[in-house]
DNA sequence: AATGAATGAGTGTTCATTCAT
DNA sequence: GATGAATGAACACTCATTCAT
């Protein structure tokens, strides 16, 4: 198992003067890994601060010194899994690439917990605001510039306009939770090639309709 | 608050030979609607067999007399659940039905916490074998259900058979599950009007492409 | 050391039909007399209820059956300490038996824990309005019925009249709490002879100036 | 809120000879100061090192580096509180100073917090031997001083003489610690006026019995 | 002199579960 | 059939204290 994916931590640690102060958020990062790990191998359920600190090489009271809630701990968890959600959206510009970012995200989704663990923890958020709200801005700006996107791209021609973009990218936001949901509990269903076909079915209902 | 949708326990006591065990059964119904208003009020973390217990007004001895198990009770409540999702599936026919029939899955899930709840419930299925069992059969007997249905539209020429039934069985299914993932952190983005265009976009998508 | 004093639980046991219920009563108090003895030697701070359970011979989720709280547990060792000290209140008529009374209390403090536990209790009053609530009505209650009696007194020439019987209840309110709060600290202060002088110097100051 | 009362650190810093110490001095009392709020707006449950650096603006390893211990923070607050004591029992010289005096001690009581949390802090004394000789000690001296001085007045006769001076002071002790007791918890029964009806009946009690 | 990271024991509390009644 | 007393492990969290820097 790897697992860690692109949680790497190395790129805060600097050279600096006197105590390391780097450290700190090298060790956050440590923790979030610990708990992306412990979240995906036991259910949110089975996590607890515990798990998590013992599967870090770390104390309980480690955790809650750099996260002073398990709300935080989660929400940081979160927040994490939606940055690396972001650098996908950004990624490429015309159509031909939400194949590429879909196929980088299910790359993420297979060689990570992140997204899995992340996700159950997002069925929590009706009941917890802080979540809530990572949740409801995400999604906003997601939409946002998905978007402006494929309106450009409905202006192109490379996309059906008979669709409202905003409604379209609503619609690949759905589907894309819908699988999320899956995965974890059906992966042998998402082999990569299985995975072309759903893209290669999307794209083409995505597509203008043909004269 | 109603609240409790088709949970009625009546119909489930049908004629039996020998002692009457319908007592048997209308308590289990309700533990299970308790079960399924905690989970929707207090979220999955925050529901214990003592809290669902005084909801049903029993006592803690009595969850635990009906369901061995705390994972027996949220089997149940997932198993139940499906059965609500069964009868939509076999309503209707033809391709226009699937807007009726995801009108009324949408009328289910604002009516009643049933979905959520066992939507919830669901994203334990990667950790607990009985939920992945039994969500890994539903899905499989829904996809053989509804692929068979779309080939025979595809057929009829209603819906366009330039992707496999199959496939498209498998998005709506994705979309549905992205949708009851989001319909309980955000519920005010599901008006009926924008539903109603959501299921628009779909069918559009579906529709075989003009010659 | 006895410790247990006047707390009793054999009363409430009498013989009923089916299950025992006096139990509850029972262990209830077996609780409270195991709160008292461990503030008592561990004082407010170190009064867990880990300890108190230990103590009573219980398992640490038993105290927390019986009682919901640690404040409620430490609230009923409160009352418990004013229904002893009700009943000395209650005791005799005429301004001798304040001396009588009074003996009775330093006995109580003797022989059992309640009052140094209770009384220490009654510093985190501040902070507990529960607490709070119950030391404001006690000492009402007990400023009622002391006034009244004094009152009858003076009118009686037994008490001085000419200080108000309501400031010199209190006064003898405050006296008490003095001597409860240094008893503990200095008990070799407090002999029986002593205790004696101390009476008599009180009552020499209620007596009515001779003529 | 002012609430530092007589806490002001310069009076401390006389001159010294070798390195200046005064800084260290001052630290101290500062701690000192955040300890008293602290307490005497949490409890002493409530009242941790980590909330007294907080509210001093410190960090945690400060005050463990000015106090080696818990313990030690509290014993210097004690010690803190009984100079603020002595300061008002050396003031005036004969009887009708003791109103002076009291009214002093009631003042204090509501300008700062030393007072209520250095007596909660008292309760602790018990187990605390640390706390219990500073307690010892201060009232060994207080009740020295004080009965020198009553028999003083006595021999002059400005207060009865039927009572041993020992005992009268003991009395005012109890009854000091009593209003102390009670004071924080019932503020609003302790008006000036009320005080001073107070103080009146105690001197009343005080005095020679009129021939 | 002072910091703040880290510890690990301990807290109150909740909980699923057991079982005599 | 159903209760509810009791268990004991687990939980999130707080804390006094230590110590390298």
């Amino acid at each position: 198992m790897k697992g860690d994916g692109h949680l790497s931590p190395t790129d805060n640690v600097t050279i600096r003067r006197g105590r390391p102060v780097g450290d700190r958020e090298a060790r956050r990062i440590e923790l979030l890994n610990a708990g992306v790990q412990v979240i995906a191998e036991l259910g949110l359920g089975g996590a607890s601060l515990r798990k998590v600190a013992k599967k870090a090489g770390y104390t309980t009271g480690a955790v809650t010194y750099y996260f002073a809630n398990k709300e935080q701990l989660f929400a940081a968890i979160v927040e994490y899994m939606f940055q690396r959600f972001d650098e996908m959206l950004y990624a490429g510009e015309d159509i031909g690439d939400y194949r590429r970012r879909f196929e980088h995200w299910f790359d993420i989704n297979a060689d990570s917990f992140i997204w899995p663990a992340g996700f159950q923890l997002l069925t929590r958020a009706r009941h917890d605001a802080e979540l809530a709200a990572i949740y409801r801005d995400t999604y906003a700006q997601y939409r946002r510039i998905t978007t402006r996107r494929i309106e450009a791209q409905q202006k192109s021609g490379t996309i059906r306009d008979d669709i409202s973009a905003e409604l379209l990218a609503e619609q690949i936001a759905a589907l894309a939770d819908g699988w999320a949901m899956m995965l974890p509990i059906e992966p042998d269903r998402f082999t990569p090639e299985r995975v072309d076909r759903l893209l290669d079915a999307l794209l083409r209902q995505m597509a203008p309709s043909r004269s």
